[in-house]
DNA sequence: AATGAATGAGATTTCATTCAT
DNA sequence: CATGAATGAAATCTCATTCAT
């Protein structure tokens, strides 16, 4: 049983829960689920094992509570991902990108990102959640983008049904290269972004 | 100490130890590298779990030992990623690119990339052979092909300096989405490869 | 990494390591090192397996410390090992012999060199702590009383210099007989140490 | 079933007996009982672990196979521990531990005595064995001489019934110290023994 | 609410022994 | 006779979870 689901929390636990969660954030990134102790993330909050226990139902419950609480302001940003009333599809698509690569891709949920795709597998919910909350969403909003610029005729239609995960793609391997790779070559994501961009936006800009 | 480095193994214990690699892979992949239990290799192999001690000295080195030879084929193929010496830049580089869409993401060697994303951080030397063996080889191929038409004007000059990893990173989503979130949302890879060729061909395509 | 270490520990927790120690002096005087299992120090101590892990860093930690801790003891009386002011050589001596046999060879101190002389080869630590700690301090001592007998001319000096372990020796021979041929010819350790000085302070003594 | 008990071995198969003996005599004293793996033995001696178990009936039965075999000579000697007609038993005791300290004391024995030690509690019929065979006999060849010396009225009687082990004792020490502690202070075994026998000699002369 | 000592199921690992070749 | 690959019982060790304080 857990006060999660029964009331309330008075601000002081809401405080303490709080704390674990980002405590469990850092644990959990850095060496993923399986790896991650409890110990661990007692250790990380300042609070005692049992503490964990009192506002998660074990491990599972936590690395869910986790995920769902660190993308909650990601989805929030992402819904308000509006565009300029007045400005070309280019412009759009751009502000996208910069906002994709600058709030996004942030240290902190690039490593959920890492998360999902690692546990994925192992954890249907994560994956479905992640999906519909934040994949889908992101990937409609940037649609809505293309396809109107193919309807004013500024962007040409790019062959089949994926152009706009052909026009994102990148963003995910500069994820995934700044989380695993990076240490190796850096990559400069304020660099590649804008390469990025010029890459997509001559790719899809109509010919005369 | 592993019979493995001391001396060259029998025919019989040589066709042994590739079975109990390829029924680690297929575990391995299945269930990621900490779910993975020695009893499962075990069982998978049909061998004894003494068995697997006998090749490999313990779980660790079993993982390393599986990721490290799965790649040798990758690696050969990379190699052996020529280009016809009359053709285009552009069609050298939808050539590299079918290359890679029909033969480095097959089924088996998606699920490789997706444990080093997965497991890299946890195992340092996985993580630098990955890079150095495959990762950065492919990034050369293509890069020079790219320069290749750049030089002879067929390519404009993307902006920045990581033009192949934008090119590239498309590739890295589909691999991705195709592991973690094929069952919500099916990816026709063939489909993809040829719009993401489309709209990376055009990005590059010199203005008039 | 242990908590051994790290803090200290609440009396409940220091109560409870203690036991574990004691216990596992028990099994390991029983059976020997490699023979003793942890499920038996586990069941002997009362606590369960994993307690035993939560204070020790395995095994060989808990056979260390065990061996550390039980020398702590012997190691306060040998320092107190101190003589009489106005007595005679002979009767400094004697009283070492004295102390020597009644309080050092007490049944578990015996084990404990038993122990270090069965697995002292395979546990270089323990062999120089007990060597340092035990042996040298209790050899010094012994030195000391003889060396002021020679000076006064109560005693002859023997022949080389290696007359301090010549003297001691047989008291060795007392505690290994006792612990490994006593239940074949046992041993009387009162009449055994009578004789043995017996026949030190005759070896000792000045010819007219 | 062995063919030990069975019928002759061929002379071939006798020294490829002998051989792994002698392997497995170095692996124990290196390493004790315990810790000695058949794979050591197998590998020290050049023979495959199935040829080990061609000859002994398991590990145990090896381990007894080699203190027996191991101790034959030195009974062999034992028994020969003669003593001068018409030497004074001062000469005789003298030449007894002269004998003692150059043939038993050897190196590879020296061992065996420790194994004795250190496993006997394990093994009580190699404790026995080595008590009857070894011990015994070289406790009642120096008695003799002692009675000897006392019924000549050339040595005192000391106190007690002990004083054979009491005046042997020392060498036991010499024997332990060389065994384990060595390579913190080494022992001359020359001099000790020079010394030993000067304290004896000296603790068993009449006084007049 | 909070603690952290205690637990034990379940994992990894070892190695004496067997047996097909 | 000899081999060494294969086995699996038994050991060590881990860590999520519980619960008395």
């Amino acid at each position: 049983m857990n006060l999660t689901i029964n009331r309330e929390l008075t601000p002081r636990a809401e405080k303490r829960r709080k704390e674990v969660i980002a405590a469990a954030l850092r644990v959990f990134s850095k060496v993923g689920y399986a790896n991650a102790k409890i110990d661990d993330v007692s250790e990380e909050s300042g609070a005692a094992k049992g503490t964990v226990y009192l506002y998660f139902d074990g491990k599972e419950e936590l690395f869910k509570a986790v995920l769902r609480e660190t993308m909650l302001p990601v989805l929030e940003e992402v819904e308000g991902m509006v565009f300029e009333p007045n400005a070309s599809a280019a412009d759009r698509l751009r502000a996208q990108f910069e906002f994709f690569y600058s709030r996004v891709m942030k240290e902190e949920r690039r490593q959920v990102m890492r998360l999902v795709i690692a546990e994925g597998p192992n954890f249907p919910e994560v994956k479905e959640f992640y999906f519909n909350t934040i994949l889908l969403r992101a990937l409609t909003a940037i649609r809505a983008t293309i396809d109107f610029g193919i309807e004013r005729g500024e962007f040409r239609k790019p062959e089949g049904e994926f152009y706009t995960k052909a026009v994102m793609g990148s963003a995910i391997l500069a994820s995934v290269w700044k989380t695993v790779f990076d240490d190796f070559l850096p990559l400069d994501t304020e660099a590649f972004a804008q390469t990025h961009i010029d890459l997509v936006l001559n790719g899809l800009r109509v010919r005369e």
